[in-house]
DNA sequence: GTCCAGGGTAAGC
DNA sequence: GCTTACCATGGA
């Protein structure tokens, strides 16, 4: 089936932001996406045409949602363009970059993983416990591991797959989604700070691992996590004040384009 | 071998 | 409230 996105759309830089990393691209220029069960084969067919390997009624329900693509992100761009030299350059470089809305359970054991880690180490981590404890959905691909699948798992057996001290905070995790104490369905309904403190509970999230959560699992787009690299934006291009309140409900998006920005210019 | 990575916890003050 | 030592491991 074909769809046609007008809207700020680059899979590449979306697949390369740092949010995702259950993205693959193949040879000819093909991206499979796994999302929940669900696999989308997608590839560009024309300037805003793209071929995708699911019917309207899954696109409708499922990837419109996850790509996030009611939001007018071009309109964005222009919103909060001509005020800052800096914005302004990272908003052009990253042009095409969304925020994906994720499964909010493998949000929180993916950014508890995150923790001092590099991309490509937190990608490595959550490709071998896809592996290790998910459902074969296809050939060679795994779904994410449900709570129940994870709290199965040994801490060893959960170290095994490269999370060194961080298993333990991923059994913690998984027990308390398993046996309901958070409950991710409900937390959907809470407001920013009422989520933010239900996320704050579990063992090994802190400000901004919650606030990753928050951002790429429940759509939360006026949350900017601060790690590393953010630290040095604020520091090197802002004088040393947090610039984020002044992008009020987008600010998570504006985080997006200068982190893309910084971590492909390094 | 050395340094850094989308940080958090617990102890100490 | 604010510092600081420590945490395991992969990748450059």
């Amino acid at each position: 089936m074909q769809v046609i996105i007008k809207d700020d759309f680059d899979l590449e830089k979306i697949m390369n932001s740092g949010q995702v990393f259950r993205i693959q691209k193949s040879d000819n220029d093909s991206y499979c996406i796994v999302h929940q069960d669900k696999i989308l084969y997608i590839s560009k067919d024309g300037s805003n045409t793209y071929n995708v390997s699911c019917d309207q009624r899954t696109w409708n329900e499922t990837w419109r949602d996850y790509f996030d693509l009611n939001r007018d992100y071009s309109k964005i761009r222009k919103d909060y363009a001509g005020n800052n030299n800096f914005v302004d350059v990272t908003m052009n470089f990253g042009q095409g970059l969304r925020i994906l809305k994720q499964d909010p359970w493998e949000m929180l054991i993916t950014f508890i993983i995150s923790q001092r880690k590099s991309m490509k180490a937190i990608k490595s981590s959550i490709d071998k416990i896809c592996l290790q404890f998910g459902v074969c959905l296809d050939d060679e691909i795994y779904k994410f591991p449900s709570p129940q699948n994870l709290c199965q798992a040994s801490i060893s057996e959960i170290q095994a797959c490269g999370v060194g001290y961080r298993a333990d905070y991923i059994k913690s995790a998984a027990e308390s989604v398993a046996t309901g104490a958070l409950d991710l369905c409900s937390c959907a309904k809470k407001d920013d700070g009422e989520l933010f403190y239900e996320l704050c509970k579990v063992k090994g999230v802190g400000t901004k691992v919650a606030n990753c959560i928050m951002l790429f699992g429940f759509g939360r787009v006026g949350r900017a996590p601060i790690d590393v690299w953010i630290e040095r934006v604020i520091q090197d291009e802002f004088g040393g004040v947090n610039p984020f309140p002044e992008f009020g409900d987008v600010a998570g998006i504006i985080q997006q384009y200068f982190f893309f920005f910084k971590t492909q210019n390094k």
